[in-house]
DNA sequence: GCAAAAGTGTTGGAAATACACCCATGT
DNA sequence: ACATGGGTGTATTTCCAACACTTTTGC
């Protein structure tokens, strides 16, 4: 399998230039990409098995050390592309974790970045490292201090999606409201109510009646809305929040 | 003078290091910190000239390399115990900055951190390179990407401070209402109701009387409050802050 | 006694919450 | 006809915003 021979190369030149960062007592930077995805009512993220010996038996985020000649977005929509096929993907970082001893083989720091797709929209392009969808509430423990890049990158996500409209990204352009509430509820944890979570999401006027219906359901089909970016841009932000803590 | 002599060896051997970095195709990383003050009612920052010609006539924030033991905490700590000789402060992690030509003299990767601190509790310790406090509102042009990273360190702190009792570490032990609310209004660049911020601050219970007043003020003077840590410790936080974009 | 800021309550409106019944569809 | 989830309205409460007068102190 030529995906395989190709990490094998990878594999190898990364120890290589891991070896010389540590022999030159230099500093090495990546990226790592937590991507999550929304697929049977369940938050899942993308892993793969680590690398390392050490972590044989570990799963891992997707990273990749930067290259010189490109910025840290790039690199993490480079990451992305090389795993995923994807392009049109929200991303952005989340934070920096740079503790001296995170990386059993050399000094790294890492930048993280947090990625959200529609799983029924890519395929995986490569297959390496058993590359596939976790259930979040099903990891425990992962290489390097990886857990606790997806905790704080879950827990920017729990928050991030309720003062922004990211959580579109994760599903199908045109979705029920019991879809974005099971969305809501699987990555905060929470149950909501009905009612008042229409109720909200119509009173903010960002989601828009296709006129259709959900298709191939054993019950009353629910109606299909698109969310409409260009009425969410438009509305003018409450600047004051109100101090809360 | 001592102060000059050190920071001239500094700069030398800063210059050395970035342009071995240049030459070898390495990605430098260092920590820049954005440190707030809060002096005659305004936001401040400690800035000093920058150490490069190209920028010898604009301020720059206060950063360094990253050492190769120290985790990028360490060095944010490092950095303001150098320059304020100050330990116990707030300082968090704000964003990375890793654009390929934000640094002129090589490819540098910069964490940015944002500390608070009580300008009257501390004395500058080195006064090379000009450092001292400038008003927020009066600052232009900076070094390098400075200027962003203030900016969104600025931003940060204004989202944070409503949902954080950060503000605190910018004022003395004990402060007054009007001091607390002089606070936030510079911080978030409007003007509140008084009765209102009183309810607001006295309700979320946070607050400890300490029977004291306002000493030497023309006019009544008012209560002084501490911030009560452990109060606000013990209180139970709402998890679910509601949808809301 | 006057200037200056401290301190204090009420009210109306908006938003959040809690809650229960009928409806449309597939089987 | 029934099982399943879709769709809707109202009453209650809580929170926020707006607003003005009296009090204390220094001069």
């Amino acid at each position: 399998m030529i995906a395989k021979d190709i990490m094998t190369t990878r594999q190898k030149k990364l120890k290589a230039i891991l070896e010389e960062l540590k022999d030159d007592g230099i500093i090495g930077i990546s990226v790592d990409c937590v991507i999550f995805g929304f697929d049977e009512n369940e938050l899942k993220v993308l892993l793969i098995k680590s690398d390392l010996e050490k972590y044989e038996d570990r799963w891992s985020l997707l990273g990749d050390l930067v290259n010189n000649q490109e910025d840290l977005n790039q690199a993490a929509y480079r990451i992305l592309k090389e795993r995923t096929g994807m392009n049109d993907v929200y991303l952005e970082e989340v934070k920096a974790f740079g503790e001296v001893g995170r990386h059993p083989a050399a000094r790294v720091v890492t930048i993280a970045y947090c990625s959200l797709i529609n799983i029924r929209h890519h395929q995986l392009k490569i297959h390496a490292n058993e590359l596939h969808w976790h259930k979040i509430s099903s990891i425990t423990k992962m290489a390097f201090d990886h857990k606790k890049i997806l905790d704080t990158c879950h827990e920017w996500l729990q928050k991030r999606i309720q003062e922004h409209p990211l959580g579109f990204s994760l599903l199908p352009k045109k979705f029920s409201l019991r879809e974005l509430q099971n969305l809501y509820e699987a990555i905060l944890c929470v149950k909501l109510d009905r009612r008042n979570f229409r109720k909200k999401f119509f009173s903010m006027d960002v989601l828009e009646d296709t006129r259709e219906f959900e298709p191939d359901v054993p019950h009353r089909p629910g109606k299909l809305y698109k969310f409409n970016y260009e009425k969410y841009r438009k509305k003018e932000r409450k600047k004051w929040f109100g101090i809360d803590f």
